[in-house]
RNA sequence: GGAGAGGUGGCUGAGUGGUCGAAAGCGCUCCCCUGCUAAGGGAGUAAGGGUUAAAAGCCCUUCGAGGGUUCGAAUCCCUCCCUCUCCGCCA
């Protein structure tokens, strides 16, 4: 959410800004609310303060033994309008409330312009592609040829969007996990937290998938309103709303692994071969709750901390900045580290690491206690992938894959794997 | 699932219809005293919001959440959520 009191101040500034991502602000029926709520407000506290002071001396009066019955007939009449004016005022907060919650945060200055993926200047690159003496296979067929990668099964027991991997595949998959732990436990720093999988609307507000990305998220029936995490982002940001952390703790940084799962409902048709964009896939996630002041460098240390993941991998990649366009609903700037895919000839997203500043805080009451002022202040958070596991064992199968279709255990991982060498049918 | 207890400020914890935004303690800040340290004394210290260009001041809201009763609710009533204890069931 972004600081009402900038939206009252410099709306024209916050519409131009985030007119850069293509959304538009309706600055004069965002006004006209704020105009009337202001009115409103100021009556509604006017007809309190009446009540409060009759009230008052009311039970003065009667503590003195005097006659109460002229007092209670002056507030009588209060109450009615009050109320009224009440509902009217709740009703306006609400409105102007959920135009908030809509609004995406503002871009930091350093966000490029642009309209979509394409417009995303390359930051820099790491590692070179691997030459092959022979036609590279996409993971799907390198899977299948295998026998480990079955998508076929998994539609069986689920659906579309699904995969089962099978023995060494399987434990590959389930050694990247631990490996890329460990590297952010053992080296970076992090605290591992194991939280929840299923999340209440209110977490899910907090970070910003809602309300207005329902529809990317799977709802639980039943009596409870739950949903299954998209991403270990929205249980483990969370674990800061609603208090005040001290000075000392900040910065905190914690990793998670998790299953994340999207309905990928509004890409239908994208990617349905293979497993790289699935209703169901692991993630090992970073988490920085930090000072204002430290966001920034934050994000590249953040950034940094997932890169060194695919570097001990070997596994080439580039770093992008996403643009306006293409940046997320909650992110002031957004890394996205894409990783060489020799099946598809391209580079693909494998992590994005957000600051989001006060956005996320302010939506979840997360504040720090300044030394300098004394005062509870919002804190900054930050979010990466570090990384996706799903795509990292495509990246692997891809670019560790041999002529005869097996494939090579990077070194780091042969330790998580009885020191297997190679993954064979 | 059954029975009971409870949710109050950064923390612990009093408070059962009116000068209660809330005692006390801890913590924190400032000051005094003490020739180091320790101890002692005093003062201050909830959050969110409105008004304002901003501040000061003034005002409003908040004692798990939402309704209700009342001139007035932390306190009474209803619904819900959460925590704890015991029993049952269970990985």
């Amino acid at each position: 959410m972004l600081d009402p009191k900038l939206l009252r101040t410099d709306l024209a500034a916050v519409a131009d800004n985030l007119a850069r991502r293509g959304f538009v602000l309706d600055q004069a029926a965002y006004q006209a609310l704020e105009d009337q709520r202001k009115g409103l407000q100021v009556r509604v506290e006017q007809l309190q303060n009446q009540r409060n002071v009759k009230s008052k001396s009311i039970g003065k009066a009667k503590a003195a033994g005097e006659d109460i019955q002229p007092l209670l007939a002056e507030v009588e009449s209060l109450g009615d309008e009050l109320k009224a004016a009440d509902t009217q005022l709740d009703a306006l907060q609400r409105q102007i409330r959920d135009l908030q919650l809509d609004m995406p945060n503002l871009l930091h200055e350093t966000v490029p312009d642009g309209t979509g993926e394409d417009d995303n200047p390359e930051i820099r690159r790491w590692g070179e592609p691997p030459a092959f003496d022979f036609e590279p296979a996409d993971h799907t067929d390198l899977g299948a040829g295998l026998g480990l990668l079955d998508f076929e099964a998994a539609a069986k027991v689920a659906g579309a969007r699904f995969a089962v991997l099978r023995g060494p595949l399987a434990r590959l998959h389930r050694a990247l996990v631990q490996y890329m732990l460990d590297v952010h436990v053992r080296e970076h720093g992090y605290t591992e937290i194991y939280a929840p999988y299923i999340v209440n609307a209110a977490a899910l507000t907090g970070t910003g998938q809602l309300p207005k990305f329902a529809d990317d998220l799977f709802a639980l029936g039943g009596e409870h309103e739950f949903y299954l995490i998209p991403t270990a982002e929205v249980p483990v940001t969370n674990l800061v709303r609603d208090g005040i952390l001290d000075a000392e703790q900040l910065p905190l940084k914690m990793t998670a692994h998790t299953p994340c799962f999207r309905s990928e409902a509004g890409s239908h048709g994208q990617d349905t071969r293979g497993m790289i964009r699935q209703h169901q896939f692991e993630k090992v996630e970073l988490v920085h709750i930090v000072r204002p002041a430290e966001s920034w460098d934050a994000l590249e240390e953040l950034t940094a901390n997932a890169e060194v993941v695919l570097q001990r991998l070997e596994l080439p990649y580039r770093v992008v900045s996403l643009c306006a366009g293409d940046i997320g609903f909650g992110a002031a700037k957004t890394y996205d580290i894409e990783i060489w895919l020799p099946g598809q000839q391209r580079y693909r997203e494998i992590s994005s690491c957000s600051n989001c500043v006060d956005f996320q805080a302010r939506r979840m009451g997360a504040r720090w206690r300044n030394p300098d002022t004394g005062k509870p202040e919002l804190v900054h958070t930050l979010n990466g992938s570090g990384v996706a596991a799903g795509r990292a064992l495509i990246a692997v199968m891809e670019n560790y894959q041999q002529a005869d279709g097996s494939i090579r255990v990077p070194a780091v991982l042969q330790p998580y794997m009885d020191g297997l060498q190679v993954v064979t049918a």
